[in-house]
DNA sequence: GCCACGATAGTG
DNA sequence: ACTATCGTGGCG
């Protein structure tokens, strides 16, 4: 059996914290996708989205329909469609009953089909989060999803980590949310500083 | 009902 | 800077 032949999903206590917390701890984590579509990559950017307070969040207006998800269990996920042709993947975080979701915005392609590709370049890319559920096959058909269960879509750990993870965590304000006032500036993106997968131009 | 506006990304 | 393209939610 290969190293990464038994990645098993992050259990929901993961995701039952604090969005900050969680979202900094997703950055290295690995994305299982099973199925036809197969393929495993790192998370390297994030953006935390906090609850009704929080003048960018979904959660902002309270729980509509669309966004009642976000007050729900924590581990399932949340799936949108911006600009009425983008889809967007979330985590929902906290406890049930507290709104909280994590963005997912970039991954590092490392496999596909259960092969390791010779090069990564020969995978689309997954910058941004249109572009991640674009080459993951994410639809609102997932909205919901547990990630807890060993299902065709989940969130594992790396049992090989880079030794140099954490230490590479930088953080900026969130892209595209000059909208929420205050909230605008807030630092909730965090990706790996120099990771060539994270999207727009600060890397650094 | 109706309508303004995005948690985007590619092109000019 | 401009645009494709449509669900969401605010408002009446």
């Amino acid at each position: 059996m290969s190293p990464r032949g038994a990645l098993a999903p992050l259990p929901r206590s993961f995701y039952a914290r604090d969005t900050v917390d969680v979202a900094r701890e997703l950055l290295g984590k690995l994305l299982v996708r099973s199925g036809p579509q197969a393929s495993v990559s790192r998370i390297v950017e994030v953006e935390a989205y906090l609850g009704e307070r929080d003048q960018a969040s979904h959660a902002r207006r309270g729980p509509t329909p669309r966004a009642a998800i976000m007050f729900g269990p924590p581990g399932h996920l949340y799936v949108y469609l911006v600009y009425g042709m983008h889809h967007c993947m979330n985590v929902i975080t906290e406890g049930d009953g507290v709104a909280g979701a994590v963005l997912l915005r970039a991954a590092e392609p490392l496999a596909v089909g259960g092969q390791v590709p010779r090069a990564t370049a020969s995978i689309r890319p997954l910058a941004g989060p249109g572009k991640l559920c674009a080459g993951l096959g994410i639809t609102r058909a997932q909205n919901g999803l547990d990630l807890c269960a060993a299902g065709t879509l989940f969130v594992a750990a790396d049992p090989l980590p880079p030794p140099d993870v954490m230490p590479r965590v930088k953080r900026s304000p969130r892209i595209g949310v000059a909208y929420a006032g205050a909230w605008a500036s807030r630092k909730l993106r965090f990706y790996l500083a120099g990771n060539p997968h994270v999207s727009g131009k600060p890397r650094e």
